[in-house]
RNA sequence: GGGGGCGUAGUUCAGUUGGUUAGAACGCCGGCCUGUCACGCCGGAGGUCGCGGGUUCGAGUCCCGUCGCUCCCGCCA
């Protein structure tokens, strides 16, 4: 069907005769390197006293966070199985339980629509233990990662791996997952411009800016304006410097010498304003360093730029649902001086949570939990969860901690973005033996597809009409 | 749900301002060669140009619709 010294096959072909796919070198090394890294994985994790677990496929329902996959129950005829999209509170449980270590290489489900990184079944490795310090945890996984690369790939990582604030990263990066591999650092001005006679300026809650090293033409910035819009900008202020010693920018005229000595810059740069509230700035710049940084080629090939981000804000606010969102999980603790702050306050409460970042992509996360029921019900109530909601969906947990909980915590990484970042991939598929296509289609099996009327009969289903899509071509 | 890109031979691609019989490479088939090893040489088959409609004397090319794939936004506690 296709040759496989070719580079560019179409890639639901590719998916469709996987096994002809997976003869390539580069997917026998990519599949190779995965088992490795699994290898590795458990050799540090029971080296440390953790014991491998399992957890239930089949489980409940939860309303918040991803879309579940339901599975009906033909028992309970009307009821379903949602199958996990992470093992959080059974593994909670197990802590609850006595089983002070446990870990647990886990498949996760999530229904949401599917990206390069992004696929329905991921693989996690998931990690809790009893009396938890977040330096122990993190160092553990910086053995784990140190052993996976000079195993793998023979390369030496630097540890303990930087840290950064999430504060910090938002200002300086616009993103909680920044990519070290390039500098191209956003600055802040807010504080030169609040006096400013450009209004714009003035009046912004937040004015930051970037300094790009190039010299962009008016068309350049215009595609870059409608780039910035894109990602909420109401426009893009610049100021070029010209290799002509020239400065042109039609704001230029507005600012005083002051902010002009703040901004200026060496000839061949330009730079890029946004003025806005503080996380649409971070946002837009975020994304503008983001592709300036590859266009310009300012990546540093071949590294491995790693950072843990500390201190993530509890909750984020939903203009949508008009309510406080957990920005890391409802079970995550809130920092000790966080807790005088959760009623009055929770945007302002941080959470005992941190993220490991490599090159940009988001590679694991974890906090410390909750393990006193009141805690719990306090946070859950922020949440906008009523008392009978956390009865029925997470009695349970609550009951659990009513019952002798330690102090606990953990986290978990994402096996198949590790392989991608170890393997250089830039496509999740390619480090996964057989995955489905961005529809979320098995080409090669035709999944999911039509069942019996007798098999929906003995589940109780019954099917609304629906347009069909018509069946992959070929 | 929204936006961008792509859709031409088995595969990867080219196809000018609309103009005769839609090309290349690799692969495939037949023959020759026989120290080959990305073999070489000769010959050959293979295309509803994703699908439907429209404009035109004439559409792979222009317009509308639609389907598929892919990347991104939303979404992913």
């Amino acid at each position: 069907p296709f040759q496989l010294d070719e580079e560019n096959v179409d890639e639901t072909l590719r998916i469709r005769y996987r096994w002809l796919d997976l003869r390539r070198d580069k997917l026998q090394r990519n599949i190779r390197l995965r088992a490795e890294m699994i290898s590795i994985i458990r050799r540090t994790m029971e080296g440390a006293g953790f014991l491998d677990i399992e957890t239930p496929i089949l489980f409940k329902p939860t309303p918040e966070g991803a879309r579940d996959f339901l599975v009906p129950s033909r028992l309970q005829p009307g009821r379903f199985f949602a199958l996990p999209q992470s093992p959080q509170i059974l593994k909670q449980l197990l802590v609850i339980a006595g089983f002070e270590r446990y870990y647990q290489i886990a498949r996760c489900f999530r229904d949401e629509d599917l990206r390069a990184d992004r696929v329905h079944e991921l693989t996690q490795l998931d990690v809790e233990m009893a009396f938890p310090e977040v330096e122990l945890i993190m160092g553990l996984m910086e053995q784990m990662m140190e052993a996976i690369w000079l195993e793998t790939l023979g390369v030496e990582l630097e540890t303990p791996f930087r840290r950064m604030t999430y504060a910090d990263s938002m200002l300086r990066y616009g993103t909680d997952k920044p990519d070290l591999r390039f500098g191209l650092e956003i600055e802040d001005a807010t504080e030169i411009t609040r006096a400013s006679q450009f209004k714009v300026f003035a009046d912004a809650p937040a004015v930051r800016y970037l300094t790009v090293p190039q010299e962009y033409s008016r068309a350049d910035l215009e595609k870059l304006e409608e780039f910035a819009k894109e990602w909420g900008a109401k426009g893009l202020a610049y100021i070029v410097y010209g290799e002509d010693g020239e400065e042109r920018s039609p704001i230029a005229k507005f600012l005083s010498e002051e902010e002009l000595a703040a901004f200026r810059a060496e000839p061949g740069s330009t730079v890029l304003f946004g003025a806005d509230e503080p996380d649409k700035v971070a946002r837009v710049l975020g994304a503008l360093r983001s592709r300036l940084g590859h266009e310009l080629g300012l990546v540093e090939p071949d590294a491995f730029r790693w950072v843990w981000i500390t201190d993530f804000p509890m909750f984020e606010w939903s203009e949508e649902e008009q309510g406080w969102g957990a920005v890391h999980h409802p079970f995550t603790r809130p920092t000790l001086e966080s807790e005088p702050m959760l009623e009055k306050d929770p945007g302002r409460a941080l959470a005992v949570a941190y993220d490991l970042i490599c090159n940009g992509e988001e590679l694991g996360g974890g906090s410390v939990r909750i393990h006193e029921p009141e805690l719990q019900a306090k946070v859950f109530d922020i949440l906008q969860i009523t008392p009978e909601q956390q009865r029925d969906r997470f009695g349970f947990l609550l009951d659990a901690l009513g019952m002798g909980a330690p102090p606990h915590g953990g986290i978990a990484f994402g096996i198949d973005r590790m392989v991608m970042v170890l393997a250089g991939e830039p496509n999740l598929r390619d480090v996964i033996a057989f995955p489905k296509n961005q529809a979320g289609v098995d080409p090669m099996s035709g999944a999911p597809s039509d069942v019996t009327p007798e098999q929906l009969d003995e589940l109780g289903i019954q099917l609304k009409p629906q347009k069909k899509p018509e069946s992959a071509p070929g």
